[in-house]
DNA sequence: CTTGACTCCGTACTTTCCTACGGGGTTTAG
DNA sequence: CTAAACCCCGTAGGAAAGTACGGAGTCAAG
């Protein structure tokens, strides 16, 4: 199939697709005579792939990896448990961030009713005197 | 003070201060003869402000807005309190979305025991088969 | 008076993940 | 046969928040 249809049957942009060629996380495919990429159903598969590891958090780099280890059989998935366990602790670790900032936000904000000028909003006082994070 | 000195006492690198310059969130400060950037107190604290900002998830496009309702003493500050409102709603999307990511990967992760080759590694099939997320 | 530290400026680069543009060739439906 | 739709390429832009560079002028201490 070409391009178009690819991006239409993965649902991604064409540019995407060269994109991702440029990247190295899609093979380059054969060509038409008339220089038109040629692709199969294992480059969809493998957009699909792309996709939901997004979904799940990984970043293009890891991605990569990810496919890296597939293409060879014989490779440890101990590396792939690997980065599935980490990649855990990342978006842990980014939970815990946010619930620090949304804990310090709510504190704040709870200390205002939305009345008066801003000459004497206490959102605004907290700000200005809060200490500087100490991450 | 001199642009350095302000970027020591506010531990931000030096750049960083043209840079908020240039993007209207610290006032042109007035020049000596030589040129020089001639700082005060009030730009130390506007960064403080700036970077406490920054910690509690703000853009500095909404700390601009915070500082230019700062700006006006008689402005009502049901403003402030509507962006905070709006900031907490916003990171707490952001902890749903990442919670929902940590319990797709754990469940997949759980699957896996880090054994065997990555030909018949369960997370990655489980990413090969898994749904689009309908997000 | 010299030397080293500082400051100036505009511009370019960084990271991540794309998206857009424009001028050309190709394919396909009618 | 032609018009619309498709594809090619390299390059540029974009969002966010900076960081870096390099050549030139300035300031402070010894």
């Amino acid at each position: 199939m070409k391009t178009g249809q690819l991006a239409r049957e993965a649902e991604v942009n064409v540019e995407t697709i060269r994109y991702y060629e440029r990247m190295g996380l899609l093979p380059v495919p054969p060509r038409r005579e008339s220089g038109y990429r040629e692709y199969s159903k294992d480059d969809l598969a493998r957009i699909r792939f792309i996709k939901r590891a997004q979904d799940l958090g990984f970043s293009l780099r890891e991605i990569a990896e990810l496919l890296d280890l597939r293409a060879v059989p014989e490779a440890d998935n101990a590396r792939v448990k690997k980065l599935a366990v980490e990649k855990i602790a990342d978006i842990e670790r980014r939970i815990r961030d946010l619930e620090r900032m949304r804990e310090s936000l709510r504190h704040i904000a709870g200390t205002c009713d939305g009345a008066g000028t801003v000459e004497e909003c206490p959102i605004l006082r907290a700000i200005e005197d809060a200490q500087p994070s100490c991450h």
